[in-house]
This record gives C-alpha cells, sequence and structure tokens, in this order.
DNA sequence: CATGAATGAGCTTTCATTCAT
DNA sequence: TATGAATGAAAGCTCATTCAT
C-alpha cells in the first residue's frame, strides 16, 4: 500500500473529524448558532485549518447532509430486501424512514433544511445531495413495479405519480410544520398515531 | 378623534410601506440574500429607522408571512361557501389552495419558510401566525365533519387525522423539495399532473 | 451653519482622531509592526469602524503621509518667503528641509517609505500625495529662477535640471541610505558636519 | 574529497536554483507581490523545504541583495582600472553605477529596496550586505585620495566628505523618487540627461 | 532532507443591531 | 421620530512560518 494512500487515509479522516464535530454542534444547537471557531475549537484545530478541508461553512453542512442521506439510503435498502411481495416492500420502506426519523433526528432536520441553507450556491456537493436522494426515494417505484408485477399491488396505479406521493406524504408526515404540529396536539393526537394513520391510508389505496 | 389616533395610523402606514418594499424584495430575492440595508433603501428610510416599527428582521418577515396567511385565510372562507356538499367544499379548500399557490408563489414560499426562519425566537408574532394558519386549516376539519353528516364523505373517517393529512398532502405536493421536483422532472411528469392526482387520490378516499 | 456642516466638520475630526493615533503607532513602532487592532485600540473605536473612515491600512498611511507633506510644504512657503535675493531663498529651502527632518522625523521616515508601502496600488491618495510633493518641491525652482533674474545665482544653470539636483541632494543626504551611515561613522563624521557640506556645495555652484 | 563538501556543494546549488527562481520573480512582481509559495512552486520544492535552505522571506531577499552587490563591486572594481588618473577613475566609477543600472535594474531596485525590508531584523546577512556596499562605495574615497596625489582633483576637498557626496548624488540620480520623476517628465528632461548633468557637475566642482 | 499539514496573525468585509443626538 | 454613526460577531482569505513524520 502506497504511502500517498495513507495520507490520502488520514486527511479523509481528519475531514471524519472535522464533520464529527460540527455535527454534534450542529445537532445541539443548530446551524445558525454555532461559528466556525466553534467548529475549530470542537476539533482542536485552527480556525484556518478548517479551509483546508472545507470551501465554506455550507460545505460543512452539506457533508453532513450526505452522510444522513447516506444513512438513509442504507436503510432503504436493508428494509427494501426484508420485503416479500412488493406491497410488503413498499411498507418496509416507509418504516425504515420511520426509523431513521426515530434514531437520527438530527441527519432527519439537516436533511430537511439543507435546502435553504445550501440551495443557490451552485457547490458542486448539493447536486451529489440531490442525486442521492434520488436514489433512495426511487426505491418506492422499484417496489411498486414489482407489486404491480406479482399482482400485491394494484395495476391501475401509475408507479411515478404514486411513488412521489408516497414519498412525499411519508417525508411530510414525519416532518410535519409546527401548526400542524398544533392541530394534532390540539386534538389530543399523537405524532405516531397520525403517522399510522397515513402509512395505513397509503398501503390501503395501494391494494 | 385624538391625534393619538391620528399617530397610530401614521405609523401604521409606515409599518405598510416598509412591509411592501421588504416583500418585494424577499419574493425576489429571498430572505437570506436581502439585507436590512436593502429593505431601507427601498422604503427610503434609514436603516435604523426600520427598528421603531419592527423588532428585528425575522418581526419583518413574520408580517409578510402574517399577510399570505390572511390572503390565504381568506381564500380558504371563500372557497368553502362555494361547497354544497362537504365532499365539494372539500375539494373547494384544496382548489383554493391551489390557486393561492399560483397566485401568490411569493406568498406561498414566505409561509413555507417561515418556520425555520422564525421558530424558536419566540416573537408573540409567530405565535399569532400559527393560530391564523390553523384557524385557516381547520376548514378542512369542518368541511369534513359536514361531509359526513351530509353523507357525502364515508362515515368511518376520522375528521381529526383526516383532516391533519388532507391539509398535509395538498400543502406537500405544492411546495415539493427540490429532489423530488428532479425525480418528477426525470419521469416527465408536470407539476400539475402531480398536484391533479394527488386531489383525486384524496378525495376518492373520501367517497 | 447647516447641520451638514457640523456632521462633517465631526467626521472630520474622527478621521483625524484615527489618523492621530496611527501616526504615533506608526512613528514609534513602524508601519509593518502594527496592526488594524492596535489602531482601532488606540483610538477607542472597533475594528470594523476604521474601515467606515479609510478603505484599507494603506489608505491609514498615505493620510499620515499627506500630513507630513502639508506640514513641509508650509515650511517651505514660510522660509521661502524669509529669503530675500534668490539665492538666499534656495538656502532657506534646504534649511528648511533640515528642520523638517529634526522636528518632524517620524513624518520623514512615512514621507520617505510610502512609495514601497502605497506604490502600485491605485489608491486615489498616491496621486494626491505625488501632487503635493512636486508643489514643494518646485519651490526650488522658483528660487533658482528669482536668483538668476536677481543675480544672486550663475545665469548659465539650468533652473529645471538645478532644481532636481538640488532636491534630490538635500533629500539623500538627510535620508542617508545605512551604507552610507556606516561609512560615515568609520570616517568619525556627523551627520550634521556631512549635511552642512552638501548645503555649501550646492551653494557654492550656484554663485 | 569528503563527502560533506559534497554536500556542501549540493546543497550549495539548490540555494542558488532558489535564489534564481526568487530573483526572477521578485524582479518582475516586486517583494511584497510575490509569496513563499510562488518561489516554491517556481523552483518546483516544498514551501517548508525552501526553509532548509533560509531562515525566513527575508534572508532569501538578501541573498538576491548580496548577488547584485557583488556584480556591482566588481564592475566598480573593473572600471576604476581603467582609470589613469585619480579623476578618471571617479568617472569611471560613476559609469560603471550608470552601466550596473542600465544592465541590472532588478539588482539595482533590490539594493535600494533591501533596507526597508531586510533592516532591523538582525540577520547576519543584512551585516554582509552592509560590509560589501561599503567596500565597493570606497573605492571612491580610494580615487579621490589618488586624485588629489596625482593632482588631477583638488588638493582642498575633504576626500571623506566627497566620498560620501559622489556616491550618495550618483546614487540618488539613478533611483528616482516617484516624485522627482514626474517633476523630471513635467519638465521634458529625459533620465539620461539628468544622469550625465549630476555627473558633470560632480566632476567639475573636483576639478 | 523533504514534505504535507497545520498554525496563527492579521486584513477585509458583511450585516444585524444598538447608540447618541 | 428619525438618523448617522458605531458596534461586534462572524465569515473568509492570505501568508509566513513551524511541526511531525
Amino acid at each position: 500500500m502506497p504511502i500517498s494512500d495513507r495520507k490520502e487515509r488520514e486527511k479523509e479522516m481528519r475531514r471524519k473529524d472535522i464533520i464529527d464535530t460540527a455535527e454534534k454542534l450542529i445537532f445541539e444547537n443548530g446551524y445558525e448558532n454555532i461559528t466556525m471557531a466553534d467548529i475549530a475549537k470542537g476539533s482542536e484545530l485552527a480556525r484556518s485549518t478548517l479551509y483546508l478541508y472545507f470551501k465554506n461553512k455550507k460545505e460543512i453542512y452539506l457533508s453532513i447532509s450526505i452522510r444522513g442521506t447516506q444513512i438513509l439510503n442504507k436503510m432503504f435498502k436493508e428494509y427494501y430486501n426484508r420485503g416479500e411481495t412488493g406491497l410488503e416492500k413498499v411498507k418496509m420502506l416507509m418504516i425504515a424512514f420511520y426509523k431513521f426519523y426515530k434514531e437520527y433526528p438530527g441527519y432527519y432536520d439537516v436533511n430537511w433544511l439543507s435546502y435553504p441553507v445550501a440551495f443557490n450556491h451552485d457547490l458542486p456537493k448539493m447536486k451529489e445531495v440531490k442525486r442521492m436522494r434520488m436514489e433512495g426515494f426511487s426505491l418506492f417505484g422499484k417496489a411498486l413495479q414489482e407489486g404491480i408485477e406479482d399482482r400485491s399491488i394494484r395495476s391501475d396505479i401509475d408507479p411515478v405519480k404514486t411513488n412521489l406521493v408516497l414519498a412525499l406524504s411519508i417525508q411530510n408526515v414525519l416532518n410535519l410544520p409546527p401548526t400542524m404540529e398544533l392541530h394534532m396536539k390540539n386534538n389530543n393526537l399523537t405524532h405516531k398515531e397520525l403517522i399510522d394513520y397515513t402509512m395505513d391510508l397509503m398501503l390501503h389505496s395501494l391494494e
């Protein structure tokens, strides 16, 4: 193994350290409320050193977003394989999303907010993020297709549209706008109930 | 009419001027990309004068958000009354939302983004915004209730949950995350098609 | 007197304060060895405030240089008028320069070093500095002309060339390069002796 | 020949390479406008490697200055020997200086500016530079002495003072401050004319 | 010896917000 | 009320120099 590989690995590890630190701080305080100085301090580096690894603060943020998306995509794949029929696969994908939301709430928020933060700033990483997310969500479409073929799902649905509607629904029922959250609470409804209800609704409409 | 009233009116007008300016700028460039200096310049006031009318930049933003919500709520009410049966009212509410999205895209975005911008900053206005939005969205619940009573809607649905799911679905299909938008384009699907599909899906599930 | 005048005056005074501080610090420590933070601290202002008054550090430096040049030019004019004949005027100008060097050594150095510091940075102020210095030195030419006319100076000299040679000589004998200084000391010669010698030489060559 | 000698030679060659590169860059862009990174790149070394050969940036600069001084001194010696009488030797020395200025303008500037750059930084090299320059300039004194003895030069001049004045004059007429240059141009005078005039003036005053 | 990585000092700029009048 | 001036926090960047391997 040539030296350059070790160097490369070390560099990668340092990047990882920085993201680790930034992640922790952002999960706790939010992107707007932490500074590059905080990240530098947390990762025991000089402020200027951060700029050797990342173009700017937004790029650090996007790196966290990429991580989250990678985790989510991995869970999608894993759960996808757990389902036998197409319909089951759809259900599993929903469950995977829910698990991601519960187990990695920080990443969930970052994914959600990365658009306002990093959008319109032509960072190459933004493209990467979009591509990865699409890759993950397209599993819904694949499952629908399989479901139609194995007859676990109605054949008269449009897989493309349904893919979008499914993904949207689950994404949005997880990430409730505060108004909705308030409405929910006012009616003594738990978030879990609402999520289950939505999943059921979706699944029923496919059978 | 006491002087203080005139003063109050004048103050209100000045506030309006400022919001008008900020609105224009924000619709064109986005909240993050305009500065208090821009707003000041546009409204021909000094930067510091803005603070006589608004606590801070976020409050200006929220004021725009309130405007948008008022417009939306007005449209909701109007369309609500156009429907005869409960089901029709639900449909009309959806259409109202769509019209708002088409006719006031600026307000739509502001409403959508006001949470990340102004959340967690205990501005009294934030509460006001939440209350107003809930008021608007609760019309869905009212329509559902009526629909159950007049038998245009299945009686076995949970009006509270369904209210939430309906509102969420329509809200989110309008405001597609960029990933979804990309997915849509990749599959030669127009936004309008997706919106119609979602509306149909929702309405069918109620009959 | 309109308000804007008072404002203008106050602004000018603040500029003056900053230059005062910077001047003191630079005279004591040299341009390279002081920071904008030092100047800010010394003038009891925030670092960012300095940039409201000056484009950058170099511009502050040039402002000091302008001051020095103004003082020098004033002394030139004053001493010029003390001489009766053209020859005396030339002598007085030399003495003025020497006095400036003795009484304002800080300014003398700044004037001298302002070229390497601020040159090639197209600050409008640099042009101003050059113009002012030329104005001052051209008094030598005027005195020579007068001297030729009143016969205190040989008529066969070229006033333009001589102007330059005179100004150069006096300027450079004051601001000895370290090598020369060393040479001087090695030969038990004082700076004053060398200066007087040069002045005499110049004056004799004019008679 | 021991190994350490070869090592030493190689090290010396590497030093030479670095100075070559730095010289080229500095002649083109000026000391302030080039970076250690530029020099490193030009000499195909790492930035940090430069510090194995030179204490710091100033030392590189001084090394160039030494080179220039060596060339100048060599020219001084050569031209000194071309003159028969003392007066001729003085003239030749002036011509040597002028030739140096014309043929090695880069070195000329470096010599001139090396004081503000490297002064007050107790680099041993600075001493060396001073010593070498004094050595060169003292030839003027030697020539004057000879001239007095061979009667080509007036016997009533002070050789020490005159040495200084001569060296200063010629040095400064070559390296005109920008103000003087401007003054010259405004009066349609060429630099060459001014130089010749100064040389004549000096030589006449010695006869 | 050579290097890549890191450092730290400092300049510059932006901007929301506050202060003094 | 209105304002110009000032502030302070932070990002971003440059660069000479040092460190660890």
